[in-house]
DNA sequence: GTAATTGCAAAAATTTTGCAGCATT
DNA sequence: AATGCTGCAAAATTTTTGCAATTAC
């Protein structure tokens, strides 16, 4: 149920935003179970955790390769589908000649102001809908 | 003096090992100054965040572009200087087209095995040095 | 009946912040 | 004197974990 509710949805939740979404089916489950199910689901590859700073960590039920892009000012996350995957490649086989690593996966990255906020929606979210204290920041 | 003792460093010290560090100079600082210079330092540029997924967020006081890789097991991390940065300027490119972000920055990580975990050690150190449990994990 | 999973609560870990005092100009 | 920074401690937030109870096979 977990794994469907991340699969349900766009974006990219929250351990919290998890909780909530399965608490609307099963009103009692707890939020342990939530992080030690999203640890299992992606240990095995079901889903995948994304760390881009924004404070907590976000999970992804979309597995195949493609990138990701953070709004510095309202912290959504979106996709980006490259047209094209060059380059990729070649940072990981530097990677294996220079530092001797065997590399098991990658991530790219981007941040950026997103188009909803550069457009005058100047209000700074600072978290996401899950924390108490939501917009802030002056 | 905390830039100067990321600079010092090669690696990428999480906050609490910058506070180590600078409190052999300075003992009576505290973690709370620690952590607000650091987010100045890198709201000017002049160090780099890292997010990479072990727990803590790192800082690395080289800036200019270069890519990261994490061990999964010990969870150090190196630099990867590419031969080349094709191809992020395309996905760049791709952000900014397909959804409509004005694009700031970006960050390539990579994720594997290091030279020294394939070769036996294979301690499972779960969290930096500056945590108190350290080599965990069965 | 055994093993795995859960809820609950507490702990652990990281980061942020309020505030009074010290420093700087 | 005004402003800004700091230390300290407490709070806020996110994640992990111990354990008894429940559930699954």
């Amino acid at each position: 149920m977990i794994l469907e509710e991340i699969g349900r949805t766009r974006g990219h939740p929250s351990a919290s935003d998890v909780y909530e979404k399965v608490r609307r089916r099963l009103p009692h489950i707890s939020l342990g179970t939530v992080y030690r199910n999203l640890e299992v689901l992606s240990s095995q590859g079901l889903i995948s955790r994304l760390d881009m700073g924004s404070g907590q960590r976000r999970f992804d039920a979309v597995t195949d390769d493609h990138h990701h892009i953070r709004c510095l000012v309202c912290n959504r996350v979106d996709d980006i589908r490259p047209s094209a995957n060059a380059g990729i490649d070649s940072i990981k086989r530097d990677a294996e000649k220079i530092a001797g690593y065997e590399v098991k996966g990658f991530s790219v990255d981007l941040y950026g102001i997103c188009p909803r906020c550069r457009s005058g929606n100047t209000e700074k979210v600072i978290r996401d809908d899950s924390r108490k204290n939501n917009i802030l920041r002056k």
